[in-house]
This record gives C-alpha cells, sequence and structure tokens, in this order.
DNA sequence: GTGAAAGCGCTAACAG
DNA sequence: CTGTTAGCGCTTTCAC
C-alpha cells in the first residue's frame, strides 16, 4: 500500500506537504503541488479512507437498511442513495433487514455505529426510526420522522381516482397492504379524496403484498361490485387481475385495475398497469441529501433540526383501465 | 462515543486488558474478564471498526460491484453476498456501475482501495477482473478469471433443450442476448448440445437485454419457422412473447419459449415463463466465501491461487412450454 | 494476568 | 510556504 510517506519520500517533501497539496492546494507552491501531485499519481496513491475517518470522527461511509433489496423499489431507491453518495466521495454499506423487525432494530444499531448515518427505507419496526441513533442522523423514507422523505400518498390517491372517476367508474374497491405499512395507512386515509368527487369507495385488506396477496382479494372484488380497483402495490395488482381473470372478469374490460409504484414490472405484464409511481431514485437522492446536510462538523446545527420532504406522485396510465362499458 | 479508554476506565482495568477481555478472552482472568463484558455492554461500547481495521491492514468491509442493481439477478446475488459477509462480522459497500465499462474499471480501483476484496458481478468491461487489483483479491461472477463462480450454462442450455426436445419440438431458435455477454457466449457454445439431441438450432441475435430486444426478434423468430424458442433472459422472453403474440402466435400453442435466470418475474408473467435458473442468492455466497478465504492473513497462501466454481442450474417448468400440437 | 507503549495512515495545529 | 508533532481508537508486543 502506497502511503504518504511513500509520496513524501519521492517528492523530497515532508508527509504534511503531501497531505496538503492533495486536500488543500492553495496552501502550497504551486511547484510542489504539481510536483507532489504527479508523483502521487504515478505512485497511484490514494489516500486511506479509514485512517483519514479515524482523525477526523467520520467514517466516510453511510449506511442504507431496507427491507429487501430484491424488491425493485427499493433497488431503486438504492441507485438514487449511490449516486449522490459517490457525488460527495462518501461509501454505501447497503443492508438488508429480509422484513424481520427485530432483525432491522439491531442492525440499525449496528449500521449506525460504522457509519456517519443511515437511510432507513420503509422501516417494518415501527420503533426503530425515532431518535437520532447514537447520535447519527438518521434519515427516513415512507414513515415519520425529524428527517423523513416520502411519496405523496396523499396526491398520488387523489390522481387515481381522478383518472378512474373520468372514466366512469363511480364505485372502486382499494386493495390495501399490510396493517402495518406506513403507506397504506396513507393511502386510506386519503380515500377521503374520493367521497369529494363522487366516488364510493370500498376498502378492503389488509392483504399480504404479494401475488398472493391480490389473489386472496379476487372475490372481495367481485362481490362488491365495483368497476375498479386500485391496489397497494403492482405485485399485489398482477396477482388481483389474475386471479380475477380465473373467474371470468376481463381486465380492463370488466374492471379496471390501478397499481401503486409503477415499478418496471407494470410495463412489462399483460395487460400492462396503470400505476400511480414516484420517481423512487429521486427519493433515495434526497434522502441522502438530507442526510449529507446534517454531516458537515460546521453548520450541522444551524440547519434545522428536522425536515420532511414529500415527493409528488405520478399517474402512468397503461392498458389496465377502461371506461366503464354501457349499461346494458 | 464510547472508547476503551472509557470502559478501562470504568471497569478500573488499563486499556490493553478491555481490548483483551473482549477479543481474546482466554487471556484475561474470568472475573476481570467479566466484569469489563458487563461494563462494556452497559456502556453501549463497540469497537470503532475503522480504528481496528487501521491496525490490523483491513477495512472490514468487501465491495460488491454490480452494473444494475435494479436488476433482480445482482439484487439475489447481493442479498447472499450480505448474508454470508454478515456472519463474517463484515460490511458490504455496493456499487453500481449503470452498466458503463468505462465507470466499472474506476469504480473497481477505487472499491478495491478502500476494502479488503471486492465481488465483480457480470463485468462488461472485459478488462476489469483479471489480477488482484491493488493487491486485493477479487472474485468474479459469470466471468472467467482466477477467483471465478458463475452458473453451469451448458447445463442449463442441455436442460432446457432436452425439456424442448421431450414435448417434441425439433426445430429451435436461440434469442441471444449481448455480443460481449460471457453468458450468451457460453450458451451459444452449448448449443451443440443440441445438435446431439437431434433438435436444430437456429442462433439469432445479438440482441439487447430487454423488452424491446425481445420484441425486435420476433419477426426472425417467427420466420424461422420453429416450434419453440430459448431466450437471453426472462425479459427477452417477456418482449419476445407479446410482439409475437401481435402477430398472431399464440404461446404456448404455436410457440413454446424458455426464458434464462428464472427471476421471479417469470413466476409473474402470463403465461408464466418456464425458466432457466439458479439458486442466484447461493450464488453470492459462494462468491463470498470464496473471497473470505482468501483474506485471511496466514493461510491465506496456503490457498489454491485459483478456484472456479460452477453452480448447477436448474429448469422451471411453467406455462409458457408446451407439446408441438400434431401435424395436420 | 495485567499494564505501558508503540504505531497503523492520516490531518491539523503549531512552529519556523 | 513547509516541517515537526500529536493523536484519532484500536491491537499487540514487551515487560513486569
Amino acid at each position: 500500500m502506497v502511503t504518504v510517506r511513500d509520496v513524501a519520500r519521492a517528492a523530497g517533501v515532508s508527509i504534511s506537504t503531501v497531505s496538503r497539496a492533495l486536500a488543500v492546494p492553495d496552501k502550497v507552491a504551486v511547484e510542489t503541488r504539481d510536483r507532489v501531485a504527479a508523483i502521487a499519481a504515478e505512485l497511484g496513491y490514494q489516500p486511506n479512507r479509514a485512517a483519514a475517518g479515524l482523525r477526523a470522527g467520520r467514517t466516510g461511509a453511510l449506511g442504507l437498511l431496507v427491507p429487501d433489496l430484491s424488491n425493485p423499489y427499493f433497488a431503486a431507491v438504492a441507485k438514487g442513495v449511490a449516486e449522490v453518495a459517490r457525488e460527495h466521495g462518501l461509501g454505501v454499506f447497503v443492508v438488508d433487514s429480509e422484513e424481520d423487525p427485530a432483525l432491522e432494530v439491531e442492525l440499525l444499531r449496528s449500521l449506525a455505529h460504522q457509519t456517519d448515518g443511515v437511510i432507513l427505507a420503509s422501516p417494518r419496526a415501527l420503533e426503530a426510526a425515532r431518535p437520532p441513533v447514537g447520535g447519527k442522523p438518521v434519515v427516513v423514507i415512507n414513515q415519520d420522522g425529524p428527517l423523513a422523505v416520502g411519496t405523496d400518498n396523499a396526491g398520488g390517491m387523489r390522481l387515481a381516482v381522478e383518472h378512474l372517476y373520468a372514466l366512469g367508474h363511480r364505485r372502486v374497491a382499494y386493495v390495501g397492504g399490510p396493517a402495518a405499512s406506513w403507506s397504506d395507512a396513507q393511502r386510506r386515509v386519503a380515500l377521503d379524496v374520493a367521497g369529494e368527487l363522487g366516488v364510493e369507495v370500498v376498502a378492503l385488506g389488509p392483504h399480504r403484498p404479494t401475488v398472493d396477496g391480490g389473489a386472496a382479494a379476487a372475490d372481495a372484488v367481485v362481490a362488491a361490485g365495483v368497476t375498479a380497483a386500485i391496489t397497494f402495490n403492482d405485485v399485489v395488482a398482477v396477482g388481483l387481475v389474475r386471479a380475477v381473470r380465473e373467474r371470468g372478469v376481463r381486465v380492463p374490460e370488466d374492471l379496471s385495475v390501478v397499481g401503486f409504484d409503477d415499478t418496471f414490472l407494470a410495463a412489462l405484464v399483460t395487460p400492462a398497469l396503470t400505476s400511480v409511481g414516484a420517481d423512487l431514485r429521486e427519493v433515495g437522492r434526497r434522502a441522502t441529501d438530507l442526510l449529507v446536510g446534517r454531516l458537515g462538523p460546521a453548520g450541522a446545527e444551524a440547519e434545522p433540526p428536522t425536515a420532511s420532504l414529500l415527493l409528488p406522485a405520478t399517474l402512468a396510465v397503461r392498458a389496465s383501465t377502461a371506461p366503464v362499458p354501457e349499461e346494458r
């Protein structure tokens, strides 16, 4: 490993000059700076981050804790996080809690310990987020907290209902997700807007956020006598579509279906799903911005102690929604 | 932050005793050890990994470099990597090269520098993998290299062809992936087995590994007069299925389709895809095992310098393949 | 069985 | 503008 000492020796200067030439070029003679830079490059010197971090009382890394990395939703968030972290020269420790609340809490502690701060995506353990863990800032995604980033679920629900209303639907089912889901809770509250618009809503669930969960809701949806359904997420929508079809219900001719999350899955299935989504990568970016903003040694306290960001929801209209057929 | 000094002071011992009591309990009096352990727990002491690493010349972290984390394939691998790393008390820096070969090389260098070793999944830049980067071991997934883990593509292709043969198919298309893909190259070579089995193969492509790539192959597949197609991956299969359907070809009645990778997508689409897969999580696990095996300070040189693991492929038979219809 | 001290690589005073 | 020095938190000889 090439260290400052190696570079210093080769350049005929002291180690502090090397350190300065690379970190604070202004404070070093141009000539010296160039020479040091050249030799450092030649030797392939790269500062040891652990050592720098130890000195600075930082680790140079952020933590990202997700319930399930296989879920495209979190993968997208992770990409946004990684992107911004890289811009700041920070690494990202990605950890998967396997949807286990207990493990989540444990991982959060250990992650907080070996990073400068963590981003907690869609926490499954409610108590996890609360105060800065071990003095490290924690930004929560899809949950309330002092530092929070989320999608505008209410706005998204409104988009979905307005879309269906415009197509003539007046009685709609909401196939909800897990009872512990913050997003689901927000969406259920937002169902009020449906009433204002003159759309009657039948709220179903809780259901598991899986294909089986969607399939399990099929009978209830059919029995509810609705012409459209909004589901907790795209996967549930896929399960619902499949199951109602087996019962002879055509989508979208007999039943329009709107998913949530607008994952790439929505575009792949047949019929392609109309879905309420958000720029997940942007969610990751913003969460990271927020976190990085709390890291500065100076000015850190100047930042307001809390900050919540609500990113706009969008509606991707595809083939799973259609006008209500004329009554015969 | 709680340090060894805090624990030492509270326990009335020296810092070295604290360190030993926690790391090498045998070398400390039972009584002392218990007292130190109790106080450490009470104070919530957790060793600073950066400091320990600095001392040991290690970082305590592994790097995982993937082309695209949104790809369920790599997400699954990542989960396996994270699992094993955690067992060894190692963190995982996950980095996404965004499918950019140039960026990949750059990221690999920087990642190697701040970790004890890296796992390089499906490298897009061929020159990236070669020798240990900066003296750090590199395990490659889906590529040749001194330390490599991959899926048995030849075996997988054989499974697919045998399955189709058993269904009566005698003329089959292979819709290949990107020219630079190692997996694709392996599969094309493996097409020989088809001949031995008495199945004629029409190799198409290269095509992009996307829905559009699959759709682009539709005309060629139809024109080839085949009764079945094997595709580079599930996404390509989805694109192919969609596009041939628009041309009035039914799947599986008129055309059987076999995907590759057996991602969760395969089970979600309609018809559900028959797909050649592997335990991706296990691929991640094995790659990590291999890497961790090269880390030990002692015995590191005792390990053979190279090691290649080929994990078995499996065939998940679903609804997209069916017997060849009787000639009329 | 325990303590004192050195040093991993780096940066930030503090001198010059 | 540059060099010397201390010390981040930890582990590990080396003494006792």
